[in-house]
DNA sequence: ACCGATAATGTAATCGTTTACATTTAAGAT
DNA sequence: ATCTTAAATGTAAACGATTACATTATCGGT
């Protein structure tokens, strides 16, 4: 159903029926209402890839995710999806499951696909060569998630979340934290964290910053079992993610540990799901869906613009603490000892 | 960066280029070296707009889901899109939220979309317009989470599932089972668990199969709380799904009673992170991605066809019970008494 | 040396829009 | 009645690929 096929039954030319869906007032009220009224009869949609074809624009964003396993990525992503849809555009997404490699062959998919511009979750916006082939070839695009002073980014300040996070648990008490994260590598987040704890640690005064990277999600219950068995173990625990943070404690229920009577831990993300939690996950949270939207936003404004996006619109959105259920003041050593009998 | 222009550069036509992407054995071994170091020299990309409007095959599948914020849309999309990847296609998804009317927005918007075809999660089969919409357009789809004769849909037998798994809780010595159900109206899935469940409590001779409806999530809590601190309350909740059912162990919780001592919970869908809870999740398990992967393989392989997809067609993939920890057997009304002391 | 077959390449139409430009129509001004 | 101007519509050329068909080159066989 073409639009030569409606102007054909309208009586009129092409260029009618386009303009009666693109300039809608250049037209003459009789003719609208006649070819409207064609057109829907016959199901005429216009066919998106000849109108991108003669306009160079596709209102199709791509977007370039870790995974869509983590609710993280999926908060964000539903985000990103409700605000492209509330501004006409379609999404494109593709998981790069944490592999650079893969980022690449996204974003070389996404080229190929002649999207209006991205939105993307890398793992090192410093290093990308993804970035570097969208600025070469001079697509807009917006990162989510990640922090890069010479790069567009909705992100939330990561590090001082954590540093004020570690005083907190430094004031309950803890002294013996360690923080726990994914494979460094694979994620700027993980380095910011890791770094604010650092920072953290040393304004608390405590030395000993310990650090548990656990690089595959099966062998990270083993690992962590081990920690917590150890005999000098933390009394809190600091994770990189939320996932990570459910993670450590089952492995302490598994080890015969209370949470948060025997061991504190803190999650970062704040999903969701971690409300609804017993205990409840107390975490770092951060406005995902909002994150998506606002990345989104940022984008879609640049392309009505039509101009690049400068790295100094970047939005830092605001993080919380959530006072959870999984994060108290450690045992005296007295009680520990009672809890240690018990079992 | 056109075909053009790589032609021109390459002293040969532009048919020549075309054919060294498309039919690399039509052209000699010299040209095409010469034409791909050319291409690749120049960041040559085929356009493809220009492709789908003369080949009318756009390789993009379209996805309706209610929701990325259940981890089993997100889990669902993870294998839509790996599968679709990994078949050269890619995907433009839309979130229905659960909404009839946006089913058929999403529809009419992928549709004007040039996909190829799509993969959908509706809230009924039966009734559903953008089916409809579908078949009168005559594009091949494929439903997934959903079960009905008269389309092509990959699932699993909800209500085989429930009804075991009533009869497996009426062994455990259960009596007072309640559903906590969704709402109904919204998914065929809700309502054929529930069915399942209705069945089970008859052959299992329990009379009374007591329905809990939640429609919002925000009154769910105070719903259950409600439901556990009833008189005669049930010492089982068969929910019909996992979010709801890690609801009703939160609420369970703050009601002051034990899961599974107290309570027993099982949830339905088995999404990944249902596994790493404190009381593990008692869970009937469907092969999410595995499901997604499926539909798009089925759809892909339509595709290749050329022909529309019979319902015959439809596939059942296997669930399975997970033996969590929410669930056990009912205290006995003596340990009942002491439980309850306790507090 | 010529023929026929086959391989390699080129020509040009086509897909369905949008839009600059040309043309027609209508209305108001004189 | 004529002229100007603006509004409504039409004409036709793009956009960038694919592909049926036409053409040219190559080569073995006689």
């Amino acid at each position: 159903m073409s639009i030569q096929e409606v102007a054909r039954q309208a009586g009129v030319s092409s260029a009618t029926v386009s303009r009666v869906f693109n300039l809608p007032d250049k037209v003459s009220e009789a003719t609208r209402q006649r070819v409207e009224h064609i057109a829907k009869a016959l199901g005429y949609v216009p066919n998106a890839s000849a109108r991108t074809l003669r306009t160079h624009r596709s209102r199709v964003l791509g977007v370039v995710l870790p995974t869509l396993l983590n609710p993280v990525f999926a908060e964000c992503l539903d985000g990103i999806a409700s605000a492209a849809t509330a501004a006409g555009y379609a999404i494109l997404p593709i998981t790069t499951d944490y592999q650079v490699e893969q980022e690449d062959h996204a974003v070389n998919l996404l080229l190929a696909g002649n999207v209006d511009g991205m939105i993307l979750v890398v793992s090192n916006p410093s290093t990308s060569r993804a970035l570097k082939r969208l600025q070469a070839a001079k697509l807009p695009y917006v990162l989510a998630h990640n922090r890069h002073s010479g790069h567009p980014c909705v992100s939330v300040d990561s590090q001082a979340a954590v540093i004020a996070l570690v005083s907190y648990l430094a004031h309950l008490g803890h002294t013996r934290i360690t923080m726990v994260s994914g494979q460094l590598a694979a994620s700027d987040r993980a380095q910011q964290r890791l770094k604010g704890f650092q920072k953290g640690m040393k304004a608390a005064g405590l030395k000993t910053a310990s650090l548990l990277e656990v690089p595959f999600v099966k062998s990270a219950a083993q690992d962590i079992s081990k920690l917590l068995q150890s005999k000098e173990r933390p009394t809190a625990l600091v994770c990189s993610n939320d996932l990570l943070a459910i993670r450590c404690i089952r492995a302490a229920h598994l080890a015969g540990l209370r949470v948060p009577n025997d061991l504190s831990v803190v999650g970062f993300d704040g999903i969701l799901l971690g409300e609804d939690l017993t205990p409840m996950l107390s975490t770092i949270t951060q406005p995902n869906t909002e994150m998506g939207r606002c990345a989104t936003r940022l984008l879609v404004q640049a392309l009505a613009g039509g101009k690049p996006i400068s790295p100094t619109s970047s939005v830092t959105l605001a993080h919380a603490f959530r006072a959870g259920e999984s994060c108290a003041r450690p045992a005296s050593p007295h009680q520990e000892a009672i809890s240690f009998r018990k079992k």
